[in-house]
DNA sequence: AACCAGGACTCTG
DNA sequence: CAGAGTCCTGGT
């Protein structure tokens, strides 16, 4: 089934995220599995000229199936108004011709969210998709080939390390989150998870004002200010995160204020000020039009 | 082989 | 409260 929505399907699903690692590329097609309800479903997306064709295997409707894929792809978000926008400001003229159809894409998992994005903090996207794709294959559940990211309290079971796991198993297979190349992140994201049993409920943080839910992510272990705006952004849809870190901040200090060099901090204010509702777009359309046109080199 | 990149946290002044 | 040092791993 076809959704006519401008999207570049490869872009999106290669644009480092921190939702969720890329989906399973086999020829042409993107396909992984996503909990529906309590329903597991495989979806299968591909490019069909510039809109997103899809199918689907599982117990669900057709209507509930589309309204998943649209949600995930943001595909109700008008990127031809955003592209207006951008054009009408000089310093992001430029960027919709480099990163056409590019789209949030948007975590179905929003705990999946929050362990990946404290996993990708220091690190890069090829490590922190790699050691997410590997919790997902260890630990998760298996559907038709495809994994499902591990539940809440299954996450919080993992032992953290070699050492851990010989104490409390008797032996060790690397079964760990450790040997996943998580490094000293493993607690961080243990420790969160078993917070999120105990303490903070996810589904309150959907109602919840931009610095209400800013201040509650925050408390989790190994979330900082980006890693919060990144969990808001692409785990919970709230379009007004602007995500910053040396990257964002140089090209903003390059676009905005001459070079000057600004702090992290000012240049997300910045940000959530200049841009509004579209700051989390000017934030993924800036990283990826730096890395496009060359001018990533130029600032570093 | 020494060194660097990448955010959060902890300790120091 | 700002600034410096540390954490781990994969890349040069």
């Amino acid at each position: 089934m076809i959704i006519d929505s401008l999207i570049d399907l490869n872009l999106t699903q290669t644009s480092g995220q921190t939702s969720q690692p890329p989906w399973i590329k086999s020829g042409d097609v993107f396909s992984q599995v996503v909990m529906v309800g309590e329903k597991p479903v495989v979806f299968n997306a591909k490019q069909s000229g510039e809109y997103l064709d899809f199918d689907f295997k599982g117990d669900i409707t057709q209507n509930e199936a589309l309204s998943t894929m649209k949600y995930i792809y943001d595909l109700d978000f008008d990127l031809d108004k955003f592209y207006k926008y951008l054009s009408n400001h000089a310093e992001l003229a430029e960027m919709s011709r480099f990163c056409r159809g590019l789209r949030l894409f948007l975590a179905p998992d929003p705990f999946e969210c929050i362990i990946s994005s404290i996993c990708s903090a220091n690190n890069s996207i090829k490590r922190w998709t790699k050691s997410i794709s590997d919790i997902k294959c260890r630990w998760g559940c298996e559907y038709d080939g495809f994994y499902a990211f591990p539940g809440i309290s299954d996450f919080s079971d993992i032992f953290l390390d070699d050492d851990e796991e010989i104490d409390l198993c008797g032996r060790c297979d690397s079964n760990n989150l450790k040997s996943c190349g998580v490094g000293y992140r493993a607690p961080y994201m243990r420790k969160a998870s078993q917070l999120l049993t105990l303490e903070t409920d996810l589904s309150e943080i959907p109602k919840m004002s931009y610095e209400e839910a800013f201040e509650t992510v925050l408390e989790l272990p190994g979330v900082g200010p980006k890693v919060a705006d990144c969990i808001l952004l692409y785990g919970f849809n709230f379009k007004e995160a602007f995500p910053s870190d040396v990257w964002i901040k140089r090209i903003v200090s390059h676009l905005y204020f001459e070079g000057k060099d600004i702090s992290v901090a000012k240049v997300r204010d910045f940000g959530m000020e200049e841009f509004g509702e579209y700051a989390g777009y000017v934030q993924l359309y800036m990283f990826h039009y730096a890395r496009k046109s060359g001018l990533m080199e130029k600032i570093r």
